[in-house]
DNA sequence: AAAATCTGCAACCGCGATGCC
DNA sequence: GGGCATCGCGGTTGCAGATTT
């Protein structure tokens, strides 16, 4: 509430950086950190304001960025990553040493999105064929209502239409029914904070005990599950992903903590 | 060859979250 | 507990180079 912008000062430089820019903020970092971004530009004679000296040395300037084109493992990896986790680009980038969250938006945008989309048309007429061809193809009772968030940009990702809280748009039991660019479609949920209500929420919730990670039969009846995961670790959830006319089947695990997660699959 | 259009990317903007006084 | 400063994130913009007409 009237907080000044950040570049309101006049006199501050805007626009592409100069390679002297580059050098001062360099040097300036190497010799004394950044523990003060609105500080910085001043100290090291910069006519610049923090938010910009912070974005230059994040997005360009540090050492251990990595530039280039981005490998076909990558591109995979950020697709996927996008399917889970939608324009989280913070959290994709954390997953990809080297890349920065800009660059990867970029990237998304630029070439990525059309990529997916192409990839999901061509799944989404196979798997018609599929459901066409096959009367007793088995559909779980939760995947029928679930809607497919990829028919609008803005509906992609889980929590596309928050603004903040990472995951936490989805409504408890919503479920989300991917499909991605690997023939087969996974259904992931995502649930934080209130897991009790949401354990509730899912009829054939299994017990999480030895048995659960080797019971095959979850594939049949559970497509997906979700659980407080405790020790720091926030949740964790379950997607199954059915191969061609659903025979084979594998899971990963999403395991999230505050606004870090990690992909496991097994 | 010039103009128009497209593409890629760096940088900016606004907002929510967080921390500090 | 409230207000302000700062940080970090995601969306958007603007420009330069490439491509097409």
């Amino acid at each position: 509430m009237g907080r000044a912008p950040c570049c309101e000062k006049m006199g501050l430089k805007k626009g592409p950086w100069t390679p002297e820019e580059d050098r001062l903020l360099i040097a300036h970092i190497k010799k004394h950190g950044h523990p003060n971004w609105r500080a910085l530009p001043k100290l090291a004679g910069l006519l610049r304001c923090g938010k910009s000296c912070r974005l230059r040395w994040i997005n360009y300037l540090r050492p251990d960025i990595k530039r280039g084109n981005f490998s076909k493992e990558e591109e995979e990896t950020i697709i996927n990553l996008h399917d889970m986790l939608g324009n989280r680009w913070s959290a994709i980038a954390a997953r990809l040493p080297g890349r920065t969250d800009n660059e990867i938006k970029n990237v998304w945008h630029t070439h990525l999105k059309k990529k997916a989309a192409a990839v999901l048309k061509q799944n989404q007429k196979a798997n018609n064929n599929n459901n066409n061809n096959s009367d007793d193809h088995k559909q779980n009772s939760k995947t029928t209502t679930a809607h497919d968030h990829r028919s609008s940009e803005s509906a992609m990702s889980p929590q596309a239409s928050s603004s903040g809280d990472e995951l936490s748009s989805v409504t408890t039991g919503e479920i989300n029914n991917n499909y991605n660019n690997s023939d087969q479609y996974c259904m992931d949920k995502y649930v934080k904070g209130d897991h009790e209500q949401n354990v509730d929420s899912f009829e054939s919730f299994p017990v999480i005990d030895e048995s659960f990670w080797t019971d095959t039969s979850l594939s049949e009846n559970s497509s997906n599950l979700t659980s407080d995961f405790g020790g720091g670790l926030n949740e964790f959830a379950i997607g199954h992903h059915d191969y061609g006319g659903g025979m084979d089947f594998w899971y990963n695990i999403l395991v999230t903590s505050g606004t870090d997660s990690l992909t496991l699959p097994f």
